[in-house]
DNA sequence: CGGGAGGTTGACAATCGTCAATCAGAGTGG
DNA sequence: CCACTCTGATTGACGATTGTCAACCTCCCG
């Protein structure tokens, strides 16, 4: 892990686009999140970027890679509770509240942004079109994570991952990340049964009935090909409604 | 379902209590909250305060009763993902995003106030201590839900209802609303097999399992009466740092 | 008194987990 | 180049938890 201040202000940019997508933004809005106070941290993969039970002051903006939010659970399996890639806000959520209450660990490689708490909150209530933009991300983040509850809960384990490998080729087009019909997915067997609820023997299992029936096809294992992303939908009982996003990019 | 306009700067109280809980407020904030217009509705049990798909204009807050949230799933089963009671801010997740993703009904019969939408964000960005409170309320919102995806993604069922009990036993504590020892569950077994992602015949087995070994008592199936609260946690795996409570309230 | 919603129970089936062995590929040191 | 090792993937046999189906019960309320 290396640490380097960063002065060009672009290195905030992939932010600027996250934010935007929820809330208009003018120029001044722009340049306030731009001119945002950080340091941008390199991350090998497996290294946290937070711990649970870790007192935090500082929120952070994946500039590339991917990574995952999880939980430890008593019995000591774990709960991965969110995937995250470039552009995502990725710890509003621990350090408004002081407390971690789950870890963020990189998958892969990648830059993120630290930025100060205290400074996300001025700027919040300085520019209110970048206030609401956050505060509707978090909003985001929330439903998303409904989803995942009905997901693990409500659903047998072939449509939990069809909805899973869907919901992760979405977000990779709308960040502009790659094609939704092709992608390496950057997760283990474990890694993904984790996020589902069920084994990695069983993830196995389901990953290979999905090909079977055809819906999927992989050259290695983190290789993903979709070769009907609507019949995947419909398998994974994938609605996007979940998601806010806007109408042309659901299509 | 009755409609009124409420002029009684009162009942919006549980609202400034609940706001009051995460972000210091002085008079003008008060003021400011109290000042909110708002309509107070009845609601019977069954009734949906917000429908999946519905679109939204206005916030609400519980004022007495409560509710809970859920999604349908396609297979036609469904999936609670919160309970609510007095003085939480029931559809900020809602409204702000401009279309339900989710529905909200009654458990009991209840009074919530709706309050505009716009005049919610408004105060937010003129009174930032509110504004701050609100962004917390929805980020505990949103630790409650991870919390809520590991209880059904990796704990066994036993475990899950243990948990599921004792943290509704607290929040009442913490709401003022009765003794973490003895409250009424306002749900039927069906319900309380939706929250914890299994079926009503095996919440029924699976609450008698928690009898048989002394964990709760039931004189009817809706009173709740837990003879040792810490084993209750143990049992249910429960740790309470996911509820961002003062430290004073948790032991 | 009749109807209905919710609770309770038993028998059986299905999904999923556990355990254990084997395999495949990448990286390392000799 | 070749063992060696480690991680992750794959597979089979078996067991446990949980779901399904169906019956019956209990209480409340009109």
């Amino acid at each position: 892990m290396t640490d380097s201040l960063e002065h060009r202000p672009s290195a905030l940019q992939p932010m600027v686009r996250k934010l935007e997508y929820w809330s208009k933004l003018d120029e001044m809005d722009r340049a306030a999140i731009l001119a945002l106070p950080h340091a941008v941290k390199s991350f090998d993969p497996h290294a946290y970027i937070v711990r649970e039970g870790d007192v935090t002051t500082t929120s952070c903006i994946m500039l590339s890679g991917y990574s995952i939010r999880h939980k430890l659970i008593g019995d000591g399996s774990r709960q991965i509770v969110a995937i995250h890639m470039k552009g995502d806000l990725v710890d509003l959520q621990n350090s408004l509240l002081g407390m971690a209450d789950h870890s963020v660990q990189m998958l892969t490689p990648g830059r993120v942004a630290m930025i100060p708490r205290d400074e996300m909150v001025r700027v919040a209530f300085e520019r209110p079109n970048v206030g609401k933009a956050m505060w509707t991300d978090t909003l985001v983040d929330a439903s998303m994570f409904r989803e995942w509850i009905a997901n693990v809960g409500r659903r047998d384990s072939t449509t939990r991952v069809a909805h899973l490998l869907r919901e992760f080729s979405l977000r990779l087009k709308v960040a502009g990340l790659g094609e939704e019909t092709d992608y390496e997915l950057p997760m283990s067997q474990e890694q993904l049964a984790d996020a589902t609820g069920i084994t990695s023997v069983h993830m196995n299992r389901t990953l290979k009935g999905l090909e079977v029936k055809g819906l999927i096809e992989r050259r290695n294992p983190q290789s993903i090909h979709i070769g009907d992303w609507k019949m995947l939908a419909s398998a994974g009982d994938f609605n996007p409604a979940y998601l806010h996003l806007k109408e042309r990019e659901v299509a």
